[in-house]
RNA sequence: GCCGGGAUGGCGGAACUGGUAGACGCGCCAGACUCAAAAUCUGGUACCCGCAAGGGUGUGCGAGUUCGAUUCUCGCUCCCGGCACCA
């Protein structure tokens, strides 16, 4: 072993012994507990950044960790490889996507190497090798058959000089980021994913998810189910007018009606009306985005028509308004300014009538021209004829009855979660497995899957979505010969990213989607990545994990047993004020000056010495120049180093604030961790593998360095095991090596400090794995240490015959007091009282009460 | 606006079930080694008073429950994240 701890040298021995044992490739075994830990797959950016560092080093250190638990562990890795960014820089280097996507991954795949995560490498898959996609479109035939993916038209953002479709984020102040021209909103047909059939199952099911709650909340407000009843209010010389309302206790309120700008009944309105039908154009020009419609006013107009409340007979106005949506319910509502904020607005705006028709059950009187009151709780009906002295829940039943045997309408449960459209008009996705023939809409047959994205001729705009790409969209039909036009979208990329869990079962099958094995492989135990997935990713792919299941594929019902979300990684930020502009420095190239207690008092630049202002600590971003470039960390101090600074400093779910020197002190530690190993080995012969401390022989010091050892063990076995906080574990396998360093070298205590020694490298490995590969041969043992058993705590090393307990005066604390480890009540008290500290605060009086917490402390109350 | 999470030394954080507030680390101060520096090691470090023993104060603010509250209850303030006209 050398003297020295060379991280380059120690992290590439190790690497090099994995990858020729091929110690991490995992097969099938019934006879074994298995555990399947999986990080979110990167997109093929181009570099890691300290996010996936984060995430990727949680992820392992939770594999090994099981691993020497004696688990059968799959730890996967791929690539989300489909997506938008690759068009981008196909655009600006005019390199193929294809090209750019693979290099990045070549690249990105030496980092995680380097970085020494426990991956079974032989699964890996990017989700645009088409023997990956070539299952999603199978799939997707599938659900098209069973009429789950289906077509329909739907608005997009077109880009009317690009003449293209763009994403969201592609359109910046209401024009297109590249052309600058304004976005206009266009109809063309859309493919939808039908996720609304399973919105009652995925909202019923995160009750039985071992989740963060924040993202359980979010999950089941996303979903958004409602009750509440759907009725016809007959309109004056029309169709009725269909309304879903979760307030049929206050029908008796309804002053107006309001549809939306697209509703049928604005449309025909508009006919003979230019005012009205200039308005409906106006609420159809406003942007889809969310900004929009946030700031938008409420705004309307009369239709002209009248409805009848079927309650009472009023004739009242239709209206339509623009915060009315077309895509939920029916796009249609009965409007209560009394106790609906939003009508209350509208109604005060316009001068319609504002009426009460609930009130607080105790009798308060409302301001109701002022503000609606929207209470269900504690409510009582009023003015509600037959209806009136009503609860919520009996004027919801009673009136939903009633509303039910006049045939008006029925009781309802309502999503707010739409159908998933998928279709994007790009190139670099997965193609649409349809076919349009003379007969129709039909998927590509078995055999001829994969539906392959064609690869990119010479002097081609690499990015031409495939619409115009003759050579692609020209096909024949295969029932019939005859001429046929290929389906020229592709798959949103969150499809690829909803199934390849799954897919990391058994991704060498070529002859089927999954197998046998995903059955033995899934759920995933344990998954882990950022909260920014919180809704979306996760929804979708437990929203297909379903689909599998229906399909036969796999048999359990959801996809992640357990989900550990990550912090962001944050740093501080640097700049300066110049003529209006801001200039942000990156935090390598600014020095903090601070008082003598340590309090930060300005900074300055390195390159002028000149004064900058410190800025808010924020997530690490180009924008603001303060990322840290994980390459540049691993090549100065090792990846065992940055494993552990990132473990040791925040829990996994917190953020995680960069800081260099704190960096330096990981490194410290492993520089300690390593000397104190290498004295210890170099100043005497060592005890064969297993052999236990012969506990007799023991002095005090030595006993309270074997208790401390296995005190250590239980703690940092709970810490990781169960509560998933590596930074107290961490700190508590220092600790244990701050008392190692106190009786290292002292002969009458080397089988105790060999056994502290064996336990810190034992658990310590899952995080600094390469350190610890060295150090466990170090220490004697010819098996390497992944293949070795996390140490248990021996309950009998941990007992005591004294402890010390805190002495309490009416609650301050006012001395120490050591006694037998079973010692009663009385014996403590007589003994916490002699202390002469408490004996003073007690001052001769009588004590009122004696509170004694075994092993803890006493508390004399006088 | 609604939902969720949070506020503890100069800083990151610890205290898991109501029982020693500040583990561990960073930074800072002092010392050892050194011609010097780096590295390493030792000691100190919540704040105030005190040479010390010790005392007082202290977990965003204000109340409450309790022998005892960072932890529980009520009412605020501020910060972070998500959703946002879903009838």
């Amino acid at each position: 072993m050398d003297a020295r701890y060379e991280p380059e040298t120690v992290e590439h021995a190790a690497q090099a012994f994995w990858e020729a044992s091929d110690a991490f490739r995992v097969t099938e075994d019934p006879t074994r507990e298995k555990f399947y830990c999986l990080s979110m797959f990167p997109y093929p950016s181009g570099r890691l950044h300290m996010g996936h560092v984060r995430n990727y080093t949680i992820g392992d250190v939770i594999s090994r960790y099981q691993r020497m638990r004696g688990k059968n562990v799959l730890q996967p890795m791929g690539w989300d490889a489909f997506g938008l960014p690759a068009e981008n820089a196909a655009m600006q280097n005019n390199v193929p996507p294809a090209e750019w996507t693979y290099e990045n991954i070549e690249y990105m795949k030496a980092q995680l190497k380097r970085l020494g995560f426990a991956y079974d490498w032989s699964r890996e898959f990017a989700t645009c090798d088409p023997s990956y996609y070539r299952w999603e479109q199978w799939l997707l035939t599938r659900l098209h058959a069973k009429g789950l993916l289906y077509r329909r038209m739907a608005e997009v953002n077109w880009d009317p000089v690009d003449q293209t479709v763009l994403a969201n984020e592609q359109v910046i102040d209401g024009r297109g980021w590249r052309s600058g021209a304004p976005v206009q909103r266009r109809e063309i047909p859309h493919w939808f994913l039908k996720i609304t059939d399973y919105a009652e199952e995925l909202l019923e099911a995160i009750d039985t998810l071992d989740w963060p709650d924040a993202v359980k909340t979010m999950q089941r407000n996303w979903i958004g189910r409602s009750e509440g009843v759907e009725m016809d209010f007959p309109v004056d010389g029309g169709d009725p007018l269909r309304i879903y309302t979760t307030r049929p206790d206050t029908l008796f309120g309804v002053t107006f009606m309001a549809v939306a700008a697209g509703h049928p009944l604005a449309i025909d309105a508009a006919k003979g009306d230019a005012k009205l039908a200039a308005f409906l154009e106006e609420c159809r020009q406003g942007g889809t985005s969310e900004a929009a419609l946030e700031t938008a006013e409420k705004q309307g107009m009369a239709t002209g028509r009248y409805a009848i409340n079927p309650m009472n007979g009023e004739r009242i106005p239709v209206w339509v308004a623009n915060y009315v949506l077309m895509g939920y319910g029916t796009g249609a509502i009965m409007a209560v300014p009394g106790h609906d904020e939003r009508d209350h607005e509208f109604a005060r705006r316009y001068g319609l009538e504002i009426r009460q028709v609930i009130a607080p059950a105790d009798g308060t009187a409302l301001d109701i021209q002022a503000a609606a009151w929207t209470s269900k709780e504690d409510m009582v009906t009023v003015n509600s004829g037959q209806f009136t002295g009503l609860s919520f829940q009996a004027a919801f039943d009673r009136i939903a009855e009633h509303i039910e045997q006049l045939g008006l309408g029925e009781r309802r449960v309502n999503y707010r979660l739409r159908d998933w459209g998928v279709s994007r008009q790009r190139y670099w996705g997965c193609p649409v497995p349809v076919l349009h023939t003379e007969a129709g809409e039909v998927p590509v047959p078995d055999a001829l899957l994969p539906v392959v994205l064609p690869g990119n001729a010479e002097g081609e705009d690499p990015t031409a979505p495939l619409a115009k790409r003759p050579g692609f969209v020209e096909t024949t039909d295969p029932a019939t010969g005859r001429p046929a036009r290929r389906e020229t979208d592709t798959l949103d990329t969150f499809v690829e990213s909803s199934w390849y869990f799954a897919r990391f079962a058994c991704a060498d099958n070529d002859a089927a989607m999954l197998d046998e094995r995903a059955d033995y492989w899934l759920p995933v135990d344990q998954y882990v990545g950022g909260i920014e997935h919180a809704i979306l990713h996760l929804l979708y792919a437990r929203f297909f994990h379903k689909l599998m299941r229906d399909e036969g594929l796999v048999s359990s019902g959801e996809p992640f047993t357990n989900l550990l979300t990550q912090g962001m990684v944050v740093a501080e930020t640097f700049y300066r004020e110049q003529g209006g502009r801001t200039t942000w420095y990156a935090p390598a190239e600014v020095v903090v000056a601070r008082d003598d207690k340590g309090k930060v008092t300005g900074a300055r630049l390195q390159a002028d010495g000149q004064p900058v202002e410190v800025g808010p600590i924020e997530k690490m971003s180009k924008s603001k120049n303060n990322g840290v470039d994980p390459q540049a960390m691993i090549e100065r101090y090792g990846a065992d180093t940055v494993r552990l600074y990132m473990m040791e400093t925040s829990p996994p779910d917190q953020m995680l604030e960069w800081s260099d020197s704190a960096v330096e002190g990981a490194a410290r530690f492993l520089r300690r961790l390593w000397r104190i190993v290498h004295e210890h080995v170099s100043t005497g012969g060592l005890p064969a593998p297993g052999t236990a401390v012969d506990v007799a022989t023991l002095d005090d010091a030595g006993r309270a360095l074997h208790r401390q050892t296995h005190e250590t063990i239980a703690k940092v076995s709970d810490d990781v095991g169960r509560r998933y906080k590596f930074n107290t574990a961490v700190a508590a396998c220092r600790e244990l090596i701050n008392a190692v360093s106190e009786r290292a070298g002292e002969p009458t205590h080397r089988a105790v400090v060999h056994e502290a020694l064996e336990a810190v490298v034992l658990m310590l490995a899952p995080v600094v794995p390469h350190a610890c590969h060295a150090l466990w041969h170090a220490l004697g043992h010819g098996s390497p240490v992944i293949d070795a058993r996390w140490p248990e705590a021996d309950p009998s090393a941990m007992a005591r015959d004294e402890v010390e307990l805190v002495v309490q005066v009416n609650g301050k604390l006012r001395g120490r007091v050591t006694v037998a480890a079973g010692a009663d009540r009385d014996t403590v008290t007589a003994a916490a009282m002699q202390v002469e500290n408490v004996a003073r605060h007690v001052g001769g009086k009588s004590p009122r009460k004696v509170i004694v917490v075994p092993g803890k402390l006493v508390n004399v109350v006088v």
